[in-house]
Order: structure tokens, then sequence, then C-alpha cells
RNA sequence: CGGGGAGUGGCGCAGUCUGGUAGCGCACCCGGCUGGGGGCCGGGCGGCCGCAGGUUCAAAUCCUGUCUCCCCGACCA
């Protein structure tokens, strides 16, 4: 255990000057981790004691429902990822490099490909099942906009976790075993945090869930009511009604000079934006266009449209919308050419819509669904506020994805060929799930939801120290010599402490301790000597306790166990 | 990729418009005082002014190019 004029723990007054999230200032200031590029981050020995403290809460869980930790290459044949369709797939984000034979490489920004080939030579009966493999491994992936220190970095540690069953049945056992262990997992940390059902995504999966951490700094929008969470990507609710204008017996025209948007729209006919409808033409893989019709206070949602269609789309540029419907800004259902999807918050009973007439400078009002215009109905807007789950009103809040789970079904072992024998002696295609945490992301998530205006205040479970002992007496001083031992009494008594014996100023030190965030601050000066007692502070909420010099150490150890 | 901003000592900044000895606060080092909330006095160390080219007697400052970093958005297993 380090004293501190030992240590290298470098403190600042200032946040760097473009640090913008909370986590990224106190994380530099409190001397936890330095810049060496963009979202290149050293951590430094404080900061890396609490990601390896949340690295070993993992690793018991993990360890606890049967995960076998093992350690994988992080750079990976191109070879693999040529053949899991993913080398192309992957995008951007995929660090290529080639070795001295110019053989094509990556830097892996996960596992699969990696784990799935093992499997398919290592597996080979029903025997064999199931398996849970794990790493903890640096993940590499070139993020177009790293931010916010170690929130979104390029290189990062993960907890990546694989699973192999027989059949779906299985996976979804091993799916549920994650679950619990990752419920643990984040209440052991000290997070506030929920789970979500989260996009499935192109990967095809069959169930996913997203565990959030809610903060300020959070770059996920999730969707929150009694008993409802989901992320604002995939989140379903009911819109509030709008007030229509009564429906005419025939949409009739009106002339609207140069208002595009909905606002200027609404504005001069003096109706609610969700009054209108807006038009979004898309164009299929097989070049076929939908016209996709949402209220006009409504957006439409790209991962749910994707959903809808079954399939991929692109936005439609310019001249194709020209060419199809007509002038940008005055486009809208009534007499396009085209397969129409119509958004379900959209009512055909309501009274009379206001939409683009495809002519310049012209809309149309009193326009009924279904008479006007034939369209299928689907899901396809972004939830937003006002609207509600079960009667209840949704609230949107930031978070942080601190990790997640995912059903992957046989996506991998299908074209990696992971099969077994069963017991029949039929080749069968292993069933995966694949589990990921980010450590990093867990340290960053509880300095953002529990620091105050002094600093960091650690969940006691990951806090780099469970003792911050901070000696104000002189070397060779009756106050030194007792914090001396009792530096030692405290590591005795099985907690982990930081001993500050800095020749500093008392204010110097006691700053440092709330900015470094530990759950206890024990102090040894000449007035509590005095006193025959210590003063000992719990970091959250700063409030101050003495206790008596004989049996300090076992009773800080009891107040430590009593936070945890 | 689109938009915005910034690169001057470890951190935070001024100086650039109007070219002329590179500055301030903090930190750091030495000495002394102080000793329960970033204390005081004195003395110091430390800077290819992001990089390259150009203009000029002279460039942190003007011009051109380039690199890097940050923020917002797009994107995101």
């Amino acid at each position: 255990m380090p004293r501190l004029s030992e240590y290298l723990l470098p403190t600042e007054r200032e946040p760097p000057a473009d640090a913008e999230a909370l986590s990224h200032k106190l994380m530099v200031r409190a001397g936890l981790i330095r810049q060496v590029g963009a979202g290149l981050w050293t951590w430094l020995p404080a900061g890396w004691r609490t990601h390896e403290r949340v690295v070993q809460i993992v690793r018991e869980e993990m360890d606890a429902i049967g995960g076998m930790e093992m350690l994988m290459p992080i750079m990976q044949p191109a070879e693999l990822w040529k053949r899991s369709g993913r080398y192309e797939g992957f995008g951007e984000e995929l660090f290529k490099l080639k070795d001295r034979k110019d053989a094509d490489m990556v830097l892996g920004p996960t596992s699969e490909e990696v784990v799935t080939t093992h499997a398919s030579t290592v597996i080979r009966s029903y025997r064999d099942l199931p398996k849970i493999l794990y790493h903890f491994q640096t993940k590499e992936r070139d993020e177009p906009r790293p931010r916010a220190a170690v929130l979104r970095s390029r290189e990062f540690v993960m907890k990546d976790s694989y699973s192999f069953d027989r059949d779906r049945e299985g996976l979804d056992v091993s799916y549920d075993k994650h679950a619990r262990a990752y419920d643990r997992i984040f209440d052991r940390c000290g997070l506030e945090w929920y789970s979500v059902e989260a996009d499935v995504g192109a990967m095809g999966g069959f169930g996913a869930h997203e565990y959030m951490a809610p903060c300020p700094a959070g770059e996920n929008d999730v969707a929150l009511a009694p008993g409802y969470a989901a992320n604002v990507e995939v989140a379903a609710a009911e819109a509030q009604s709008v007030q229509l204008p009564a429906a005419l017996d025939a949409p009739e025209a009106v002339h609207t000079p140069g208002m595009t948007t909905v606002a200027q729209v609404s504005g001069a006919l003096g109706l609610a934006d969700g009054a209108l409808l807006k038009a979004f033409p898309v164009v299929l893989p097989d070049d076929s266009f939908v016209l996709i019709v949402v209220r006009g206070d409504h957006r439409v949602n790209e991962v749910k449209l994707r959903l809808a269609l079954g399939s991929d789309f692109r936005p439609t540029r310019a001249e194709e919308i020209e060419q199809r419907l007509g002038p940008p800004g005055f486009i809208g259902p009534v007499g396009a050419q085209m397969r129409i999807v119509l958004d379900e918050a959209v009512r055909a009973d309501a009274g009379g819509y206001v939409v683009g007439a495809n002519r310049r400078d012209e809309h149309l009002r009193g326009v009924v669904p279904g008479r006007d215009f034939v369209y299928e109905s689907a899901d396809v807007r972004s939830v937003v506020l006002g609207d509600t789950v079960g009667g209840h009103p949704l609230r949107i809040e930031p978070a942080i994805e601190v990790g997640n789970i995912f059903k992957l079904g046989t996506r991998y072992s299908d074209v990696l060929g992971a099969s077994y024998l069963d017991q029949a002696g039929a080749s069968q295609t292993l069933w995966m799930g694949c589990y990921g945490i980010g450590p990093a992301r867990i340290a960053a998530a509880a300095i953002e939801q529990f620091a105050d205006d002094r600093g960091i205040s650690w969940p006691p479970a990951i806090a780099p120290f469970d003792v911050h002992l901070v000696t104000l007496g002189k070397p060779g001083s009756d106050e030194r010599a007792l914090s001396d031992r009792l530096y030692e009494e405290l590591q005795a008594a099985g907690l982990t402490a930081i001993y500050d014996e800095r020749d500093a100023g008392p204010g110097e030190k006691f700053a440092d301790a709330e900015l470094l965030g530990c759950p206890l601050r024990v102090t040894v000066g000449r007035r509590t000597l005095q006193a025959g007692e210590l003063e000992v502070q719990v970091r959250r909420g700063q409030e101050a306790r003495a206790l008596p010099l004989e049996g300090a150490a076992p009773a800080i150890a009891d107040l430590w166990r009593e936070l945890g």
C-alpha cells in the first residue's frame, strides 16, 4: 500500500481546457488517466486500481455462472473476418493492417470470429455443451468521434464472453445466467443502472438487452415509465392525441408560398404541428421507393423503420424526390405513385390532415388516410416527451451503456462452420450468445453519478483505496508516530489505504483526498490526538465522526463494511 | 463526413489585430516561516510559440500549406 510521498498521483487544480464531461475532468484532475492521442488513454496507477477492482468483480461473477476465463489475441488474421463477412461489413471502425508478408490483419474490435473458430474445432459433441468462455482483452475500434475520455475511446478493455449451446433453449439458459450475473456485477459496483431492450440490429440476433447507467454524459437516450425502460432507438409508446380540423369531402388545395417546414405551414394555418403529415421517401436495395409518413410533430426512427421494412434503405436524393413526387418541402402521400408506410400515431378517423400537394407552394387540407391514399401501417417514429406507456407519461434521460447481452443464434457458427454431433450422431449448428462489459465505462459512470463539487465519490467496492489516511503531523511528532502505526493497522484489518504523509498543508491534503474520492478519510492531527480520538469522514455526504484511538483500525474496517 | 473552436513551459491563460529582448497565475526545485481547509517570504529551473515553406533587416505575430486535438451533429459490436 502506498505512501503518497512515494506514489504517482498527479492531481491538478484545473481541468483540461477541452474537457466537457464531468468524468473526463475529474479523472484527469484526480490523476487517474492521461491522454496519449485522440481516443487513446493511459491509466495511471490509482485509476488502474479502480479499473482492476471492477475487473475482479466481473471475473468473480462470470466464474460464478460457470464462465471460464481465457485470452484471445488482439491481432487477428483478416481471413476470419472475410469469412464472417465483417471484413467489409464492420466498416471504417475496423483497424486494418498488413504483416511483413503482406498478409491482411485486423485489430480485433471484438472476438466472435476467433472464439467461434476455436469452438468449431474444440467442441465436437453434445457432451461438450454448454460452455461459457470469456476474456478481458483490449479492443480496438477506429471510432469516428472518440469523446469524453474513456467513455468512448478507440482502445479499451472489454470483458467479452461467448456462450455455446445445443439449441435455442440452451441459449436462453446461458443468456439468463448472464443477465443474473450482470445484475450482481452492476449492483456490486455500486452503480445506478437498469437494463433496457435493445436493437438486435443488422446482426440478426434473437434478443438483446443493454445495461444502462443514467448520467448526464450518457450517449444513449432511454425512455422510461413505471415498469418500462427502452432505448429510444426501439422504444414504442402511445402518442399524445392531437386536435385536428374536420375532414373535408375531398382534399382542398392551400396556397403556402415558400413554406417548406412544418412550423411554417402549421403557423400559417393556425394548426398544431401534429395536424400536418411529413413525408420521407426512402429507396430500398431493389431500387423501389417507399414513402414514409409521420405526424408533423414526430420524427422517423431509422432503427424501427429498418425493422418495419425488413430491409435496409437509403435516403432519397433531392433530384429523385423532384422527379418521383414534387418539389422537396411540398411532397405528400396524396397521388404518390409508390408504396406508402403510415406511422401508427396517425389516426384515420380523427379529422383532416394537412399534407404536401407535390406541387410547389401548395399543400392539401382535409386529407383522410385510406380515403385519399392507400397505406400500410407501422410504428416507425421515435417516442417523444408527452407519449405515454400504460397511461404513464414517458421520461427520457441520457445514459451510458455499460454492458450488453445478445443472443447471436447461429449467425457466426453457420458461416464459420461451428457444429457438434448430437446424440443421434447428426451434425448440428452451435447456438451462440455474446456478452460485453466495459470496466472503464463503469468507472466513468460511477464518477458521473456520484461526484460532488469537491470531486469524485467512489462506490466503496471500486474506489482505488478503501481509506485515505491523512496525517497532519510532521516527521518525529507524536501524531506522525500514531498515524504510521494506524497505517499498518488498517492494512492488518484488511483495508487498502493510501497514506498522505507528504510535507504539505492540511488544506491541500484534504482537497486532494476529496478529489480522489476514497470512501473514508481518516485524519490524524494534534487536535484529535489530544481529544483521544480520530476523525473519520465518510466521503459521500462528507459526514464526519470521531472514533476512539483504542481499536481504531477494526472500527474503521467495520465502518467501511457498513458502507459497502 | 458536415459545422464550430483550439494548438505559446506540467496545468490554466495573455501576447497575434498594429512584426522589434516570450510573459502571468498555479505547479516544480532550493532556503526559511507556518501547520485542521489549496498559507507566507525570498531565490531559482523550465518554452523547437504544433510542423513545413514563404514575405521581411527582423515572424509567436503577416501569407501558403500541412498535422494534431476538442466540441456539436452524422455514425456507432
